[in-house]
DNA sequence: GACAATTGCGTAAATATAACGCAATTTGTT
DNA sequence: AACAAATTGCGTTATATTTACGCAATTGTC
């Protein structure tokens, strides 16, 4: 036995921090999982996460546990609900901070510490370790909420998009069928699109027009207080 | 000291349950703080909130340390955010899941444990202990969000109500003015109101109709999915 | 070359939102 | 008692917004 030096006069529990990560990879959103090499769960596939150390907040954790895992560095994590059922881990005690982040498929590369990292689509998502099932479901709701109040789908695709790339997006996030050309009017609308690059006169009308996330502009707008409806 | 019998081979942070209690008394929305009788920040007013149990969610802790400090029962708490700030308790390292609940002034009485209990309007806030300041600006936001697309509001008035209280309590929580008659349209067309008593024929323009709110209702529009927007 | 698919740009109809009128009554004031 | 101000119920109208499509110019496929 090793031994235990840490000594409190209640019992505390563990705590830890895990990341459910989407992609999107122009068809469908993914989850990124690693495979877990030890007990419990020994090989099922689970959130990368980890315990969270006495100097660094749940955020902090988060982020260096999966940039220790997958590779993958300064993801925008955020959290989105701390999950404390008392047997979710048969070890002992451990409440988790779940956040999720949504980042470029280019962003990670195979290789690296992340040797069991992998992506899944989520209709192939296999039966995860712990109660980490229950997280995605989770996470998967609070992304369709948000998805709708903030462009934040921006940050799963390229830095440069047409229209359709988009909307094909939102279609999958929120799992219905936009009208093409609504879309196309609303996003417009809104504002917070730029055009990437000045569209070569040489027109040619199947050549998708390419847009660019106009961050300045959105900024301006949530301030007034903005919706991105569908 | 006394003793230090549980150990780990790893530190542990502690973790508590905190709640944010609103309530409304007609006029403004108010909180509910306890008066801290030890250190630290003694005499400094804070949510309730305490640690959590080894056998208990935190959603059960938040209950329990509610009921203990302020005599209020099955609250509908719900957790809204985790705080981790490293140095958050000037004691030892301590994570707070943090909770919000609507209650009706009337469901909590005085007396009690909860000697130092007092409903304080949002105006009238002191400085509180700890990082709770941030908490509750944190738990007014996540209110003025939620009522937008769930009729939580109901929980904060009584079984019976007029149409002008209702609508105080969203220009309460939502801080605007909205117009008294496209205010009584829009509520009555969501279809989530009966009429409270079948208005006595005698009329009177004066006396204003009492509504209930209407749980069935809501549970069908909330499967098509609605919104309650302003 | 025929044909389906993609893109850009509109337009008309259906809905929803916002602004406000008004009469019946009750409350408050003097 | 007389009168002004406030409250409630029930509308209406003007303005946006949303939704449902039409259509032509390419381009890719077979």
């Amino acid at each position: 036995m090793s031994e235990q030096k840490f000594c409190y006069k209640y019992p505390h529990p563990s705590v830890t921090a895990d990341c459910v990560i989407f992609g999107f990879d122009g068809v469908s959103i993914k989850v990124l999982l690693i495979q877990r090499g030890i007990e419990p769960f020994k090989g099922k596939w689970a959130f990368p996460g980890g315990f969270m150390k006495m100097d660094e907040t749940a955020e902090e954790c988060a982020k260096r546990e999966l940039d220790e895992e997958t590779g993958l560095k300064n993801a925008a994590v955020e959290q989105f609900y701390t999950f404390s059922d008392v047997s979710r881990d048969p070890r002992e005690r451990v409440i988790t901070v779940a956040h999720y982040a949504l980042v470029r498929l280019s962003e990670i590369k195979g290789g690296d510490d992340a040797a069991s990292a992998r992506w899944f689509a989520m209709d192939e998502v296999p039966g995860l370790a712990f109660d980490h099932d229950r997280i995605l479901r989770m996470a998967v709701n609070r992304l369709k909420e948000r998805i709708c109040f903030e462009p934040i789908g921006f940050e799963l695709l390229p830095e440069v998009f047409t229209m359709t790339e988009l909307q094909n997006l939102y279609e999958a996030i929120l799992e219905v069928k936009f009208d093409r050309r609504n879309f196309y009017n609303k996003m417009l609308k809104l504002g917070i699109l730029s055009e990437a690059e000045p569209r070569p006169s040489g027109a040619s009308r199947r050549t998708p027009t390419k847009y660019r996330f106009n961050a300045e502009k959105y900024t301006e707008m949530k301030q007034k207080g903005f919706r991105l409806e569908f």
